[in-house]
DNA sequence: AATATCCGTTTGTCTGACAATGTGATATCA
DNA sequence: TGATATCACATTGTCAGACAAACGGATATT
């Protein structure tokens, strides 16, 4: 005999399923209110308790936030949302730094050329401010890396492209963390960083995808070279090479 | 003055906070049973609906599952997770099938290459089915984009890479799901992706890295061509070219 | 030893209650 | 009259306790 395993849906999770549908389809509309509690009870027929127990679910899949800590407001969910999913579940995964590094490197690469397009005069000075920043803080590790990261993410938003935001910002913020790692042991890698990103900004600024690209390639693969001469092993899980008290600031630094 | 915003957590919010450090850091350890509701009244010295308020939260990112219906266990979020908030993410946000189909592009360009290195006997010989199974069903368009789909996902898990997985799927599977479009409108496109299959699949066969990669990038050309001869606007939000229905059904088919 | 029965645990849901806080209406004052 | 202060109400967050259903394991039966 032929079957499927049989399901039964809790009430909280058919609140949750039927909200989410209804905000799918748009019948609850973004930036709108959501129903009090009281009056979800009443068209869905269940308890407050229960109500509230889907609502809990809606609030961790980012469709609904507050608003002054009191009202919930119907939202699409935001970036950091996922990346905060997407990071979770990289490290318990453990996903090794291998993995992590090859589709970055495309992403990266992809970012740098769309760049070029777009990129808009505040973007750009932006990104010749981190690159003035990080020679400013040559000598500050811990400073290095998180100003790494933000040039890369701010490659990335320049590119005006959500699709690769979403799937780059959550890889970005876990290998650059761990590149923590190479900083603090290869003392001439600050100076390797830095021209790579000017030359980098250089082919943006001159709208340049190609260079763009292919200097950024070359960024990647030296970051791949250093870890490698800094010890690491590529196939460990990048749990291993970032801190959990780390990770667990990452998450807010999205947010901005 | 200079001050942050006053942030206030709610009980249930600092529950999830304890619980998911704990599994981070590994106290509580991964497909072992979470503690009982009871227990973690008493741990957390909170209430009972404090708890399952806080646990819902866990669930919902994938932290917990239940084994049975019964008593939840702590485990790593599954790739599937990831995938349905990055769709809710990327279809209320409005994203456009441009933006996706740009980073779509480069991921299964790479996914091709990769593919190649490592890929398994049955993992082959499931392409190859696959691609006979395309010829079957030619006219069927519904069946055709389900297929399709199947084919580059089967390509994106032969190369072997989580963090691919992870960003690729989602996306995938939101960019196929709109090639209906395309199908139903061009009644020669089916040939083409036929064909189109076949080459990939060939280089790959031939442990072709740059030719799998080629063919890859010219699919995914002729995809965007097929769309805009079709009449699609690449700037328009997925979600025009994407059925509400079908997007309800298309996370559970990445829970196989 | 295999099967059937029973019982305690755990969860899902309900009921009801209350304090804190934000919101809008009303009253007060310049 | 218009701005401000006050108040009453609505809503949420949390507590307290209750109960039925389902599961898991222990015990009894064959």
């Amino acid at each position: 005999m032929k079957a499927r395993p049989i399901v039964v849906q809790t009430s909280y999770r058919e609140v949750f399923n039927q909200l989410e549908d209804a905000i799918l389809r748009g019948e609850l509309k973004i930036d709108e209110p959501l129903p009090t509690e009281a009056e979800l009870c009443d068209i869905l027929q269940v308890k407050r308790s229960t109500v509230r127990e889907g609502i809990r679910l809606l609030e961790q899949s980012g469709l609904v936030t507050r608003n002054s800590a009191r009202r919930l407001v119907v939202s699409a969910p935001d970036a950091s949302r996922s990346s905060e999913n997407i990071i979770r579940s990289v490290t318990l995964n453990k996903v090794t730094l291998e993995e992590l590094w090859r589709v970055q490197r495309e992403l990266e690469a992809l970012a740098s050329r769309l760049a070029c397009d777009n990129i808009s005069k505040p973007l750009l000075e932006a990104l010749a401010d981190n690159i003035e920043q990080t020679r400013v803080s040559r000598d500050d590790p811990k400073t290095i890396v998180k100003i790494d990261m933000e040039f890369h993410r701010l490659i990335a938003h320049a590119s005006n492209n959500r699709a690769l935001t979403l799937a780059r910002d959550p890889l970005g913020l876990l290998l650059y963390a761990s590149s923590d790692f190479v900083i603090t042991r290869l003392a001439q890698s600050t100076d390797r960083l830095i021209a790579a990103h000017q030359r980098i900004y250089d082919s943006i600024a001159a709208n340049d995808p190609e260079n763009a690209a292919k200097w950024m390639l070359k960024h990647m693969d030296d970051f791949k070279r250093g870890c490698i001469m800094a010890g690491a092993v590529f196939d460990d899980p990048i749990l291993d090479f970032v801190d959990i008290d780390v990770l667990s600031g990452l998450t807010e630094a999205l947010r901005k």
